[in-house]
DNA sequence: TGGGCAAATTTGGGCGTCAATGGAATCTTC
DNA sequence: GAAGATTCCATTGACGCCCAAATTTGCCCA
């Protein structure tokens, strides 16, 4: 079994405030009826997974300077702007309004898979920003190939995989 | 057994969604029931493969700085652009809007083989990237030829079509 | 070399199960 | 008792799994 967050999906907020988790990060999040979530820093958008979510950033936490300013504003926002959410019987959760303010989150949420955890974005958003980075990343590949070599030449297949 | 995938096929894809995946690239795969797909940054294609396909992405991220720009970009595309698929008893997948947002595909499918990967593509846009890409190639070697002097060596061409 | 049979592959559907969604009923908290 | 939350149940559509038909490919033998 796959054992980490992978694709996108779009799905609808009831009347309740309610979401489905897709089905296939459900696995993922061990079942554990408890989903940790954490506002991002640079975007729009609220990561989100087990409890390994918060463990990890403590770990990043954990290798700044403690004196430094960015520790400071890093542990404030880590620890302020976590939380953690019940999940339902079917799967859902509810969202909170720190969540509709940061993502600007309505009627739609775009669950985006990010590995060891996944993300919440506003539809739009996450398309506008997923363009973007689709560029970005094409852009540093170029930059690359001009000093690796040609694109045809360096797609040499090997063997094994 | 052949261990890379090669050549091409075009297949149907049915009112359900479903496709065949080419019989001859089933073993490659290892028939693990599952394949691993991610849009292609450059081109309307979607790559795919057995899991090794996010693993090779995820070796390169694991060489990047975590909190560089740069890897928060890879690391978006290479999770949220990808996807795995269940591959059902007659060797087929489901597609998914993604796939076809980001291919143009309709109703059918060019499957190629890339090595280690395969490509699908819209029939008509595999077909004209192909006559790009063999030209280009053509013009590679005949510019690699005028500096070197040299006759290219045995590059045989794949007999394709 | 060509025909024809056998096997494998591709394609098409049926149907039960699960996921996503909506809503009612029960609880909790203040 | 009111507002919000949790649990339970119903509906709809998508997906997984099974089986069958239609093609295609491979192989044997005349």
């Amino acid at each position: 079994m796959m054992d980490r967050f992978l694709s996108n999906a779009i799905n609808k907020v009831d009347k309740k405030g309610r979401v489905s988790i897709p089905a296939s990060f459900r696995p993922v999040l061990g079942d554990q009826g408890r989903l940790y979530t954490l506002a991002a820093i640079d975007q729009p958008a609220i990561e989100a997974g087990g409890p390994q979510l918060v463990e990890r950033g403590e770990q990043q936490l954990a290798q700044m300077d403690p004196f430094s300013t960015e520790y400071e504003l890093y542990s404030f926002v880590l620890h302020g702007d976590s939380d953690h959410l019940n999940v339902d019987g079917e799967g859902r959760i509810i969202l909170t309004d720190n969540i509709r303010e940061h993502t600007g989150i309505d009627d739609k949420v775009a669950f985006v898979g990010r590995g060891y955890f996944f993300q919440m974005w506003e539809p739009e958003r996450f398309k506008a920003y997923r363009e973007e980075a689709r560029e970005k990343v094409a852009e540093m590949r170029r930059n690359r190939q001009a000093m690796t070599g040609g694109k045809f030449s360096a797609d040499k297949e090997q063997g094994g995989g």
